[in-house]
DNA sequence: GGTGTAAAAGACACCGGTGTCAAAAGCAAG
DNA sequence: CTTGCTTTTGACACCGGTGTCTTTTACACC
């Protein structure tokens, strides 16, 4: 808003020129733009009305670089998922926005083996004061102990505490996926078969407890033959529900991992004429848009992963500015996911 | 790889600590960096050799402060396809991978009426050597202009040129959907619908010329009750489908300009019992993840996204270079699109 | 009015690099 | 061995802020 007036293009006001202005040094003006307690109402409102009048904004590398440290939070992902990982982002600006920080983005290939030294070029680079570690490589311990190394603060990401408070972002997807085999079985579904995520994930692991902990309740058991393993991809559903479609008692319902196999067994229903979700009843997770664009639109459950993002930020942004810590302390790092019911789930073709 | 035998952990090597150890100046350590070529072959190695054992790596802020601009580039982009935006940032992280840059995201709201402003003070604070603008926003002339103003290097990724080539990566979309449409003749469809994207989205205007361009040479015309307007979204998709569809004598195919509409119209196909391919083909166009997703597969047309990041980074990098600019100069700024076939197109029902 | 004390403002070095220009070194020619 | 020129290197200021310590100012009290 402040009316840019300055007459000189393309040159930036000042600290000096600001100190100038208001007749004070320059270390008077940095006490005011840095809030300090030990300046008079008046020196503060002639600095003040200096800045508006030239427009000035702190040079952040000036200020970095006094200051032995970066206004940036990263963000690290190697994620599958575009649509959360813009969504997660969308939750940081919101918490940094009005505060001094900028976050970097950084995508990384969780396969390469180079992966620890790119992050560690990277880190001492950029020296953040904190990042964050979406999944799946939140679930790498060593990435976690290289930024305590390097003294960055972390903050991961998860479908299960991975670590204490301080270091970890998490939602209750157990429960979730529980609440949502257990209207499967409400339902009638006797017979349920469960696509698995990949080995050594954490939040496969979850899925498949909170999977179990419900057909537990039930009395119901999962027949080897009804349980595919998965890797998160498309093509992943499709052998899964090849295998497992093909069964001599197919089961009536079957939940998967992620929302990308969801589609593959959806897709493979189609193609057999199974009718989803008269004949089948399917359900994903991750409430990712492939879930409303396929037909019928996918029953999911939705990571609540713009808050995460906002909490992972703010619990960075509190860390960093210490005492206000308070602010993030007493609330619990589990976010709630949500059971999203969309067309794909019905009661199964006959009650048996 | 650099042995990391520090001893002092926490505590980053700097220029003078290469200068003492290496015994010559730090301007000299400068120059080694920067390289420089009035530099004997004899203190270079000696440099390098200091650089090495104390894993030196110079802080990029005061580097910035020195050289009064910011090592990074901006990527701005209000992008509804996150598929895209992810993978034109990983063009451009191929591209900048083995230079001094990194790449800052900055997510844009393009509906605020306070864009400029909020541009103004990101690029202002950041002072990036350039910024990358992806559609919808490439299309905005204010905020080039404003670009211009702060000297900031951008590059506008389009679907036409939308400037000239040192600031515009493009594809030849109308060249393709005219191939893609064509296609659709060839297999005797003479009833050809048509879905445009929003009012005043030059990429939606690119891919209603292609659909024309190939009706005119095939001598066909768009009936208006098989021509529907949208906005991209998979709702305008569904709303498009609902009226084209209710039509006495429907079409035979339906060209979509996005996948995200191309699978709202396949899900109302399948809703009304409408056979794909066998009633109705369908065409869309991004080749997004939501194409591969659907049953059936959609045919559509994939943007050289992440060529397109590469070259735009690449753009900027010779372009801050300066000389060197040679490496990009001769090379087209029109990377080429490509239809690809999949499952959700074949010849009309009856051939008319 | 003179003093004592705390609060406010300033002087100056410093963060870790680069630009400028002068000094030193290298080398060919005289 | 000088001289004169070019190539390399170094000294020092500077980029735009902040930390530390000192000086000045404001105000209460004697």
């Amino acid at each position: 808003m402040a009316a840019r007036t300055s007459g000189k293009t393309g040159k930036q006001p000042t600290i000096n020129d600001v100190a100038a202005l208001a007749g004070v040094s320059k270390k008077t003006v940095s006490r005011v733009i840095n809030r300090s307690e030990f300046i008079t109402e008046k020196t503060r409102k002639a600095v003040q009305d200096a800045i508006e009048t030239l427009g000035f904004v702190p040079n952040p590398q000036a200020r970095a670089l006094a200051f032995r440290r970066n206004f940036l939070i990263a963000l690290l992902h190697d994620n599958p998922n575009p649509q959360m990982v813009l969504n997660f982002q969308q939750g940081v600006l919101d918490a940094i926005k009005d505060s001094d920080l900028a976050m970097i983005v950084r995508p990384v290939d969780r396969g390469s083996d180079r992966l620890l030294d790119d992050m560690r070029t990277f880190l001492e680079k950029q020296r953040p004061i904190g990042a964050m570690l979406l999944p799946p490589i939140s679930e790498n311990d060593d990435l976690a102990a290289l930024c305590d190394e390097l003294g960055v603060r972390y903050v991961r990401i998860g479908s299960a505490l991975l670590d204490d408070a301080t270091h970890c972002v998490s939602s209750n997807d157990r429960e979730v996926v529980a609440e949502a085999v257990g209207k499967l079985v409400r339902l009638g579904h006797r017979r349920i078969g469960f696509v698995r995520g990949p080995a050594g994930f954490r939040s496969a692991a979850e899925r498949e407890k909170g999977f179990h902990q419900a057909l537990d309740k039930a009395g119901l058991t999962l027949a080897d033959a009804h349980y595919a393993p998965g890797n998160y991809r498309f093509a992943a559903g499709v052998e899964a529900a090849e295998a497992i479609l093909s069964q001599p008692e197919p089961p009536t319902a079957i939940f998967c991992s992620n929302d990308e196999m969801a589609a593959g067994v959806m897709s493979v229903a189609h193609g057999r004429g199974i009718a989803v979700p008269g004949d089948l009843s399917i359900i994903g997770f991750d409430d990712s848009p492939t879930a409303t664009h396929i037909w019928p639109a996918l029953s999911t459950v939705r990571w609540p992963i713009r808050e995460m993002g906002m909490r992972a930020a703010r619990t960075l942004v509190a860390e960093f500015l210490g005492p206000e810590a308070k602010a993030v302390e007493g609330e619990s790092p589990v976010l709630p996911s949500e059971f999203i019911e969309r067309q794909s789930v019905a009661a199964p073709p006959e009650s048996t």
